[in-house]
DNA sequence: CTCAGTGTTCAGTG
DNA sequence: TCACTGAACACTGA
């Protein structure tokens, strides 16, 4: 479930449960797609022994600062999830559980000097595991737009940068050089409630429309991160309640006709009556 | 059996 | 160089 809101969910979860405590024991799995540039046993030995100072994020990454580095990246992908025991996780939108301990499809997992442990699952393997000495200095991060909870640019600079984007709107805000932390469904529901038509090119929109984008995607990303994005607990005005799956005729909370494009290689929602 | 999918990367094109 | 597009990646659950 990894768009920023369960992103940061999982830092504070990293955060509570590792911030200030040792890590005494690691066990990674021999997995030579998720380990991207180190070994299992390099990614071990890189942690092992080490105090984690605090966990980070920047978009849809995120790591553990240690006392020293190189620094672990975490990556959820598609189907990557960090737990600690008796957390609950997120439920999957493609309903991959995790029961008992360590879950289903653990690819690392801690063990900290407080007896806390943590455990990072990857049913799909598109997540990834690196190692970094200066994690923000190099790629990917270096390589990331602003991170829209904590760093959403002024109007003025939003504007400029967005009308330097010839590509759909929807495209624009999926391009994680350009907004750090947005996926699918998140640049759905802003244009839905800026009321956009996804298919229009960025630079066309008006200033009035980009400044909407841009509050939109404020408060999106505020109010469910504000909620430890927890599904249940979005408004319920919004499309993200309704938008999975393509029956035909689904409707949004007013009844409007909900349908389905694909722009930028993924599906996306949207409301043709309201979006212009 | 087939296919979609809350994501990223990279080759190819203009 | 840059912006952009589409395909590839991987694999579970429906």
């Amino acid at each position: 479930m990894p768009e920023l809101p369960e992103v940061e969910r999982s830092r504070k979860l990293a955060e509570r449960v590792g911030a200030g405590r040792t890590i005494t024991r690691v066990t990674a799995e021999n997995d030579d797609i998720v380990y991207d540039g180190v070994t299992p046993r390099a990614f071990e030995r890189a942690l092992r022994g080490r105090q984690v100072m605090a966990a980070r994020r920047h978009g849809k990454q995120m790591w553990l600062e240690l006392d020293r580095g190189p620094h672990p990246l975490i990556h959820l992908g598609m189907t990557g999830q960090l737990y600690a025991p008796g957390s609950t996780g997120l439920a999957l939108e493609s309903g991959i559980k995790a029961e008992g301990w360590p879950p289903r499809f653990t690819k690392l997992q801690l063990w900290f000097d407080d007896g806390g442990e943590l455990a990072f699952t990857n049913a799909r393997r598109l997540g990834r595991l690196r190692l970094r000495d200066d994690p923000t200095g190099e790629p990917p991060i270096s390589k990331l737009g602003f991170d829209p909870l904590v760093a959403l640019p002024r109007p003025a600079a939003f504007i400029e940068r967005a009308r330097r984007r010839r590509s759909p709107v929807k495209a624009v805000l999926l391009d994680q050089s350009f907004a750090a932390g947005v996926g699918n469904w998140i640049a759905d529901e802003v244009l839905y409630q800026a009321r956009i038509d996804p298919r229009r090119r960025m630079a066309d929109l008006s200033e009035a429309e980009l400044r909407n984008v841009r509050a939109k995607l404020k408060n999106v990303v505020r109010q469910a991160v504000d909620v430890d994005a927890e599904n249940d607990r979005y408004p319920s005005g919004w499309l993200f309640h309704r938008r999975w799956g393509k029956q035909a005729g689904i409707c949004d909370a007013k009844g409007h006709t909900i349908e389905h494009l694909e722009i930028g290689g993924r599906t996306t929602a949207w409301v043709p009556a309201l979006q212009r």
